[in-house]
DNA sequence: CGCGGTTTTGAGAATCCTCAAAACCAGTGG
DNA sequence: CCACTGGTTTTGAGGATTCTCAAAACCGCG
């Protein structure tokens, strides 16, 4: 099992008054169909930070979506190489390969606590039966998935090592802030500089001396153990980078 | 358009006689699923080999299947530079995240002659409230695209460049023969040391250097434009992969 | 105060890049 | 048949980027 260790108690927070709905981030949803949703959860999952929640290889019965906190997906190779593929935040569902394909083939770990909501894998094909509109809106967000991957990969393979950080971090930035990741105080980025490194394909001492470039020309401001971005507009200039563009978009 | 330059007239091809359905590599369809992709099915494409299929930022009211040939997924900085995505071959589907977010993100060049089952997107809804067993099999290979990402962002991001050169021919070759690319002749794959070197990240003068060592060591063979796998296991071996792994898949 | 995790710094080495030119090859037109 | 052409592969060389190794500085916490 992966939620062994760091996991809590299931409590229960009703769909309705799902404290996500209501960001401009998300479409409205049909009463009925937030009905369905809310039979299709069937609880919650409290994870502590550094905590695995799914681990590669592993055949997973559940299926979640983001309720709050951030955590990133990855992959590591025999020797202990990481690449860190994507960041998850509220709103995201996880899981959706292992659940779909059988087994999962990346892990998900926690940056910060974590509230997740749980599905159970097997009512997945009763929802493609009964709300088509549910199973239009679970491929939608695996779309968007495959979007930020796509745009990782452009960015791993052929920016430079400062436009990559800086794409990153703007990237990062601008989707925590749709989802009022920290409310309305600056959004601070839970990651060490390991991380960025095992994101950008690059060594950490390499990745230091990097975003230390970012840091002198004040886009943003460096914590031990957190990122907080003071000029958005200048790194996204520095990647190259148009922003996220995305209009609003289903949450399940 | 997209389809303006390099394709042909639409010719009509049955799906009940489709070529690829009774390859291993496809899971067996009901006869009532499979006549209602007959009816989804609006006609064939074929594109010429160096067109582009689909175009970043256009609105494509088409999606389709590859039914035969070879192609490729890439996006472009603004300064030229190019990253190939993935590589496309017979029962993909491509163009999905354009029907189903609205715009492209990446385009799709052809690398042979393609041909194309093409379907309506407007179509796509339909599909989704009167099969959700093909719903469900379109959520599932969009998952595999991600998995199919997932693994080449860690390729590009942390292994070096003679892994993941070999990694890269070899998980084309695997895929390739599943599908049973070249029928039973030696697979061999049309690309150009340049769109290897834009799939990894690497420049093309370094690509051939270490392209050279695989052919030394009489891994590959390489014409002009096009690769031949002499030896997968030694390819896997030094890229430490474990092979493609799928079980039969849908096909829509 | 000591400890573990994180960030910073320095230095030499390996990898990878750019620039430039040559070799090679298939196809085209004379 | 041959010269020409454009695309592809190959080679060399110097330089920039990025890596590894190693150690120090810093920081919150018990």
């Amino acid at each position: 099992m992966a939620e062994q260790h760091g996991s809590r108690s299931a409590r229960r927070y009703p769909c309705e008054k799902c404290p996500l709905r209501p960001l401009p981030a998300f479409r409205e949803f049909e009463p009925q169909e937030l009905a369905y949703i809310s039979t299709f959860k069937k609880g919650e999952l409290a994870v502590d930070r550094g905590a695995t929640v799914l681990v590669e290889g592993n055949h997973s019965a559940h299926l979640y979506t983001v309720l709050s906190g951030w955590g990133f997906r990855y992959k590591l190779l025999d020797d202990g190489r990481r690449q860190i593929l994507n960041y998850v935040m509220p709103g995201d569902l996880i899981g959706l390969q292992g659940s779909v394909m059988g087994e999962m083939q990346h892990s998900v770990e926690a940056l910060s606590e974590l509230l997740l909501c749980v599905f159970e894998r097997d009512n997945l094909h009763g929802l493609y039966r009964e709300h088509p509109g549910l199973a239009y809106d679970i491929t939608w967000l695996a779309s968007r998935e495959e979007r930020m991957l796509d745009e990782n990969l452009l960015s791993v393979g052929r920016r430079t090592a400062l436009e990559r950080a800086a794409y990153l971090i703007a990237f990062i930035h601008a989707r925590a802030k749709v989802v009022g990741l920290n409310g309305k105080a600056p959004v601070e980025i839970p990651i060490t500089q390991q991380h960025v490194a095992d994101t950008l394909g690059l060594s950490l001492v390499h990745t230091n001396k990097t975003l230390r470039k970012l840091i002198d020309r004040k886009l943003i401001h460096w914590r031990d153990g957190g990122c907080e971005v003071i000029d958005a507009d200048g790194l996204q200039s520095i990647a190259g980078w148009d922003g996220l563009g995305e209009g609003r978009r289903p949450l399940v």
